[in-house]
DNA sequence: GGCTGATTTTGAAACGTTTTCGCGCGGCTG
DNA sequence: CAGCCGCGCGAAAACGTTTCAAAATCAGCC
């Protein structure tokens, strides 16, 4: 009744276990067999609809060729929308690229979901050793919360990859060119004919690192910029706490008196999320987009949400997560891939996307 | 220099590896060992460092204690986002009660993505057999695309939970009212004191029987009501075709001569993507949300990236989550659980979340 | 103290693979 | 023609558990 074996395959064909696992699973360490045999087997394996037994095998080669996924699933309550982490599309993007890579060598994925609670994290690193997952990829926003994940990464012999993080130590990390993403930004605001550029962001130690970028790329152009920033909301912001901090400070700076003619006709945003609040304090003050001002974002995780559609520059997160597995299946598999890896720092060339919120200024 | 095993452990306690068994995990049929064998047993296991071997104990059980989550990865290319299926904020909802759910009794969740290419679906019910999933939880929108889903759902002897799909023959389906959701949200206006309601929504089969349930709450509610529709883009629809052809369609209706003095003074999307459109043609048409008009959506999945916030009703996906895993765990573990869960249909009661698109009407 | 029955304990058989190692057989080489 | 080599094959050991059935211990009671 339940599932054919190898056996009973091999019994079927006439042929040995040895046989019939060489024909069917051709490992590393495998024999040839004659093509009569091979056929034999091959046709009692179809006629018994015959599938091989993941776990049978993972014991006795002793790896459970899996990788796992760890994400951040907050509370995980019944908590209404506005309380989940933030993330859906960004984590959807980037399982999506590491299903696919995963699959396509013939791996397997798993879904490691360490919670806020303590005892989550114990029930996440029992899971993986449990399973004798071969390599994790750890998103690095994660690691916002240090001492939770931290001690995901510690686990013993796991080879680890992170996505999106600036360098920690001797693990590997894959992530974006974020200078080039910003210069291809006031790029193509340049490109416009656009000569005074606002940036708005958030005034933490990571975002300044781009604001900084900004104002390098703004002056190589021969441009003017200024800036204007908020809050940085501490910990693993809600989901609109951005758009409103980053929405209070544009409109602060607009019904400011100072800027009667105002001194910008383009705004770069920090992130898409900055964009949204952009987006709600320009139209409260009358201005439209991209008629009046010309708003960029920065991740493409919801240019189709908005109205209208956000030019930004995308992470390109699908190749992003599709990379960090061929480097989590490189030290799973390869003897010395954890070395050879160790410290390695990967960047992607981010693209820009251009729809409907950048257009050329307006001649007075 | 490999993980310690059982007969490590029950060698450094001195007892047999049965014994150690019996201690370290419960089984169905385990008899008592005595308190003192006990504690040394358990002594030895962290000293040691033990960690169960998953994949031994599946083999032995005859059960992965895995279950499966299907999702629709579309094609996993390097496209630009706007061609990858939309979802993210779904997905993760979905994801999110249904990790919490599968770890919370120890079991593990595997994500199997069915590609679109026929060679990829392929891949994935093999990987769901040689796995041996326990159960598989398949949201219903992937069914968009029966001929490929279908045969995801045709694997012998493997429980199937739907999550949000109007029956489908035998297998359990987890949904939420939709009646009730979209009588919530005529309430909520008539409360505002709305009397002339305008439904937006798609012109398919589905969706028609939402826009139904509009109408007779309006009906009952001694409101006003019309309908303005759009067509419904087939197949998987790429992110940006709802809200577009939701825009042309009450753009038109904005444009047309008749409605001089406009006959609705709110708008009642058939999701969230439809209202993303409705901003568009309001603002384009030069009405003010909710000043002129109010507009509420349903989905809860972008209202945070709206401005002004989309009033929404909330599927509750987390909540969906959860109980679809726990459907699924049931007919894996109960022995009658799949005959018992055999047509079983079970609704959620959305809830309204009220946000800042919806307000009072204009007094004239 | 021996007998009975209940309770622990344990050796060993499974579970379904992969891989090692010998064996037999035929073809080459000398 | 003898010996050697290489090739194709299969028997069996191993992987780390769980559980069955049998052995061992224990308690109670005449």
């Amino acid at each position: 009744m339940s599932a054919p074996t190898l056996t009973d395959v091999a019994k079927a064909a006439g042929v040995s276990v040895a046989t019939a696992s060489m024909v069917l699973n051709p490992g590393a360490k495998t024999n040839k067999v004659s093509d009569e045999r091979t056929a034999r087997v091959r046709e009692a394996a179809t006629r018994l609809g015959y599938v091989g037994n993941y776990h049978a095998r993972a014991m006795q080669v002793g790896r459970a060729e899996t990788i796992g996924l760890a994400l951040d699933f907050g509370v995980a309550g019944q908590a209404p929308s506005d309380e989940i982490p933030m993330g859906g599309e960004y984590f959807h993007h980037l399982t999506i690229g590491i299903e696919a890579q995963t699959h396509f060598v013939g791996y397997n994925l798993a879904l490691i979901g360490p919670g806020t609670q303590e005892r989550a994290v114990d029930r996440g690193i029992r899971q993986i050793q449990q399973r004798r997952l071969d390599a994790l990829v750890v998103p690095g926003v994660l690691m916002r919360s240090p001492d939770r994940i931290q001690r995901l990464v510690q686990v013993q012999d796991l080879p680890i990859v992170l996505v999106e993080h600036d360098g920690a130590g001797t693990l590997p990390v894959v992530s974006y060119d974020e200078a080039e993403g910003v210069r291809r930004a006031v790029a193509h605001l340049a490109g416009l004919g656009h000569r005074e550029l606002l940036w708005l962001g958030p005034g933490g130690e990571g975002p300044q690192l781009r604001e900084q970028h900004f104002t390098t790329a703004v002056k190589k152009g021969g441009l003017h910029g200024s800036s204007c920033r908020y809050g940085d909301p501490v910990g693993p912001a809600s989901r609109t706490m951005v758009a409103d901090a980053a929405l209070a400070a544009l409109a602060a700076r607009l019904a400011a008196p100072r800027s009667k003619p105002r001194d910008f006709t383009a705004i770069v945003c920090y992130n898409d999320q900055t964009a949204v609040g952009a987006y709600g304090a320009l139209m409260a003050a009358g201005l439209s987009i991209p008629g009046d001002v010309s708003v960029i974002g920065y991740d493409d995780f919801m240019a189709p949400y908005l109205v209208p559609r956000l030019t930004t520059v995308s992470h390109m997160m699908v190749q992003m997560g599709r990379r960090a597995a061929e480097l989590a299946l490189e030290m799973a598999t390869s003897p010395d891939g954890v070395q050879r890896l160790a410290g390695h720092r990967e960047l992607l060339v981010p693209e820009l996307v251009v729809r409907a919120s950048t257009a050329p200024p307006q001649v007075k």
